[in-house]
DNA sequence: TACAATATGTGTAAAAAATACACACTAACG
DNA sequence: CGTTAGTGTGTATTTTTTACACATATTGTA
């Protein structure tokens, strides 16, 4: 959390006072959940940040969070501070890692719960301009409030890692994609460049991506087939998992 | 944690009562650590558990964890648990998962930090009767109390994962060590058996063991090379990290 | 209306890595 | 001194990864 919303008081700053008797009602040690929301747009892997209302971090950027309720299940907590920010269900949602060092929150004892999202920019509308929520380019964020760099830059790793391994990278496209975006999502996660023949080879050879049929259109050069990633394909394989390799 | 032990009062079954006043005094939602400590014997994966000190679960094994302390970073906690149990310190500890089902601990909302740590069990003596502490051979784990035997299935498939990916798998073995005993590690953690000609190939040919010129005694055959693993030259080696491959 | 710009679609050869597989040797034990 | 159990070693085959070039399709513009 650590970005506390008591409940449509969006706009109004709290004081340090406010979070502290917050977190005492919350007795002791507080529990809160905080958001790397990930986009891809522009050709560029966005984080979606919040001003802080937190007159200490008053420059800074932050992730979204909150305090999770004395009866809420902690995944059910980083669901809601999802869909209450970008009005999203059913959005891939992944808990990374738990931060708790006794001083973190300036305000008291908080331990945080990092998720990892992964959502479609196109897919919605965010109140950007209400909410002081911004979509950053992931180079450039730098300096959070908190220790949310650290938490943002564990969670960056996870997701360089994990895309690798796992079929996350299609929550970040349109259901109908190219090659080509898939390979640039890639490149922009990975921060790398790949070859764009052994890129198409590999993925076809996977098998996962169903040929549409259909062609781009609205781009200024020759379009490319779009395709659909076939998840149930993807289940149904058995997965040979040894490899020792470090 | 889900098994609380206030001070030297081991011994001593606690009633819900007692937790639930325990909790409260740490008011509201309390944070414990949960330790899934595994060692490795008699060419076997073992698991070091605890009888449940709570009357609920009288019957079954659980992990072992405590409360977190209002001024103590987590880590530390998991540290101070590992230590007070089993006297080591210096040994491999990672944060796996964070289980935050509101209703996992019947004593009232208690969010639990799984760790995951490997010991080399000839290197200590526990003080294992004492404790009702044992060592259970993973593949026999089955039906422990509260939510354990969730974060014991999440610690050991993390653990299958990432021996695979990185130098862990020398943590359980002694420091000294032939290649027939790192095989037979790898073949009781992934459960399964390995070409013996390859497996050798391929952990030479990652020149991360140093040859010590020495021979195992006291095997009821031929003695094999001992080996030690390198952490400098592991440390040095720059990994390629690009891989696609799901 | 053609040409410049840009990205698509395709295949092969070479190198590297993974796999399958067998036999002579050595020490301890009885 | 034979039996038992595990060590130490190499090669051929298959699979995977890598590097690399040219004709084609569409849009925008001169």
């Amino acid at each position: 959390m650590d970005t506390i919303f008591s409940e449509k008081a969006a706009g109004r700053l709290k004081t340090l006072r406010n979070i502290q008797t917050e977190i005492q009602q919350s007795e002791g040690i507080a529990i809160s959940v905080d958001c790397v929301i990930f986009g891809f747009d522009e050709n560029k892997l966005k984080v979606l940040l919040i001003r802080s209302d937190l007159k200490k971090y008053i420059q800074k950027w932050s992730l979204l969070g909150d305090l999770i309720k004395i009866n809420e299940d902690l995944d059910d907590a980083a669901y809601r501070i999802l869909n209450e920010r970008t009005g999203l269900a059913n959005v891939y949602l992944e808990q990374v890692h738990t931060f708790g060092h006794a001083k973190r929150h300036p305000a008291g004892r908080v331990v945080t719960v990092a998720y990892c999202s992964l959502i479609n920019i196109q897919h919605h509308q965010l109140n950007i301009l209400e909410n002081e929520l911004h979509w950053h380019d992931v180079k450039s964020v730098t300096d959070l409030a908190f220790d949310h760099q650290e938490i943002f830059d564990t969670c960056y790793k996870r997701l360089q890692k994990r895309i690798q391994e796992h079929p996350l990278g299609f929550n970040l496209l349109p259901k109908k994609f190219s090659l080509r975006e898939l390979q640039n999502l890639y490149e922009a996660i990975l921060d790398a460049k790949m070859d764009r023949r052994n890129f198409r080879k590999k993925f076809l050879s996977m098998d996962f991506l169903t040929d549409l049929g259909e062609l781009e259109t609205d781009v200024p050069h020759r379009p490319g087939k779009l395709y659909q990633f076939n998840y149930k394909k993807y289940e149904k394989k058995d997965k040979k998992w040894i490899g020792i390799d470090f």
